[in-house]
DNA sequence: ACATTATTTAGCAATTCTGCTAAATAGCTA
DNA sequence: TAGCTATTTAGCAGAATTGCTAAATAATGT
């Protein structure tokens, strides 16, 4: 019997953890992060600069990269640096931008009538 | 100048935009969901089937991931078909996957003493 | 030991997300 | 029109996430 789900679709803590993964990164100064990382390795007190949030904010959005396995810290002296553990992530973060342009232009293309005078609704329901 | 219209990432900073695309996708029903399509449009009811959740979770799933533009959806009589619209996120997720293998290994490699005589932490700080 | 700097952890309030049921809508057919 | 199926919307309760301040920990130097 040959359902949908036979093949890696079944696989349900795949799924989740694939998940916890993007949750990780589902968040503008996580993003800001990784692009800063993307350059090399940063102590915590510069991504603070970067992102502007409190310290034990900018500490815990690292500790949540950090525990899905996409980052990595060394210890030196005081400070702690982290480091991007999976560089392929950055092209895949290249397509949600491909995604984001695809969008911007689909909704000029289909919103943009000088005159709504149109009966069928601008975009498919 | 632009028009009101509808949404989501029309106004938002690279990385918010960003982020919201990624929380789109950053659920396992949604990964599920993504999977299922990779292969063809399917339409709501298909997809109940292979997410387990009741209609109207599934269906505002749906509606999640097509208001930031990675699917779309045509209706056909009484039912909805979606489909993938950015076919580049499928192997951005197989970094995920690479991402998932790599910290399994390492946790394997970095935790697995058959005594705790060891001093130092098992993995960095 | 004490002080200083860098970072993490705890704990709290506000917000967002999730999944459900019930009700509304859309399209089809008699 | 009514009746039927497929899907979406509304509204709610419970859970998760976020960002903050205050307190704890870590490494270094006096």
């Amino acid at each position: 019997m040959q359902t949908i789900q036979n093949t890696a679709l079944a696989d349900l803590s795949l799924f989740e953890a694939r998940a916890q993964v993007l949750r990780a990164l589902a968040h503008p100064a996580r993003l800001r992060i990784m692009a800063a990382l993307a350059e090399g390795e940063r102590c915590v007190c510069e991504l603070q600069d970067l992102v502007g949030s409190s310290l034990p904010t900018v500490s815990r959005h690292l500790s949540q990269m950090k525990a899905v396995g996409i980052l990595a810290c060394r210890r030196q002296g005081t400070q702690v640096y982290y480091r991007l553990l999976v560089p392929c992530l950055l092209p895949a973060l290249d397509c949600v931008d491909r995604a984001l342009r695809a969008d911007s232009e689909r909704r000029v293309a289909c919103c943009s009538r000088p005159d709504e005078q149109g009966g069928e609704p601008c975009c498919d329901a």
